[in-house]
DNA sequence: GGATAGTTGTAGACAGCGTCAACATCAACG
DNA sequence: CGTTGATGTTGACGCTGTCTACAACTATCC
């Protein structure tokens, strides 16, 4: 490649977007350093002056999509509501899953490299999760076990979310001869047996009798 | 490699046993032809006269991951009580999990080759989804619809397990600051959530009056 | 028995990969 | 001017999966 292009040109910037680009179109199994070189036209080693290694780069990539996905949970409108918010946030975790299927298999279908590698990786991806977790605890008191009821809600919540956003990108669904009608109607049951797991059926308050749960959600 | 070491000698076996230990050492990802035919003291080139590619072999030791953990899942003690056998599924599912990370990785947390090139696999994985579904539909009556809230059910079911499992594997609980307390009583709070879910709290029979769900379980 | 064909394993090559080391270029600064 | 640091290039190394050609052994049929 000539010398910089452009005045304003980062290298960097442009790896990320052309290793985006590869993996959009082959995946991020078969995205190679070299891939990206040839896509900007530049020698093999340059991506290296600006990533210590694939990892790294991959890495970068993850964390700008973690950082997206945030945002995308994050922008959604607010009704006041903390359980209607919630419901949205729900909503919108499952359709980046379809909307977005690569970044999604990118953020928790990758194995991850080395955490402690990539502290800025983890910092993102955990305030993903923080998103979901304070608009649990905005629903409950300020008392430690309020806390963890909350924490143990969105545990919940990301399991049964990221379950089925990941066996629904695993395409085996199409295997499996569910009933009729079962699959298209999948995500609008997930959030009623979610509401339901909650204690939180459908917009009433809370019975106040449940079968079990120690302490459950109050509003 | 001397020719055949033994009379009941299969190279193919040992191929897929050397390549279940390399995983077991280091991983899916580094598994190479290359390693098991090193380890087994044979040409690069042996392995290839019993599978067509790596691919071929990695969907192999896949295929035997379902079928064994089909037979733990069902090799379990029945009670003759459904919900309570259903229960133990559950258990069992998450202790497999637990306790042989590496094949859950293999066949949850592994892209999968392409299905309609290794049918086998396809058809041990739909075994196992059976065995889940199954249980499901003796609590239910035989009515289609009966059956499409079965594999509503085993969906859920699945889904919560298989995410609660593959973010227990990620090891990324840790940089979550959970409460104190959560992290370990999470696999209880799950099945409790799930039963919560199925509308099948705790061995009492399932409320006739529910908030909203078409036609729920009856036993 | 001896030719023939099929199976199984070996040996060598090829392109692709990540990455190390050495070199070139160029800007900034003393 | 010389030096230094950042950036990009070139070439190599060992690794990978896989193609091809070849050798050896086995079974079969005339």
């Amino acid at each position: 490649m000539a010398p910089s292009r452009d005045p304003a040109f980062s290298l960097k910037e442009a790896c990320v977007q052309a290793a985006r680009e590869v993996i959009a179109e082959h995946g991020v199994e078969s995205l190679s350093m070299r891939d990206v070189a040839r896509k900007l036209e530049i020698s093999h080693q340059a991506p290296y002056r600006h990533f210590e290694s694939r990892d790294h780069l991959l890495a970068e990539i993850m964390r700008r999509c973690f950082a997206d996905f945030a945002q995308d949970l994050d922008k959604r409108p607010r009704t006041g509501n903390p359980e209607a918010d919630l419901e949205a946030m729900g909503q919108a975790y499952l359709n980046y899953a379809r909307q977005k299927p690569l970044e999604y298999r990118l953020m928790f279908g990758t194995p991850w490299p080395e955490p402690a590698q990539h502290p800025a990786l983890v910092q993102h991806a955990v305030h993903a999760f923080n998103l979901l977790r304070d608009s649990l605890r905005a629903m409950h008191g300020n008392r430690s076990e309020q806390h963890a009821q909350a924490d143990r809600q969105a545990m919940f919540i990301w399991s049964a979310l990221h379950g089925m956003a990941s066996i629904t990108q695993a395409n085996v669904m199409q295997h499996l001869n569910l009933a009729a009608g079962v699959e298209h109607t999948l995500p609008e049951d997930m959030m009623a047996r979610i509401r339901l797991a909650l204690s939180l059926p459908e917009g009433a308050p809370p019975a106040a009798t449940r079968p079990k749960p120690k302490r459950n959600t109050r509003r």
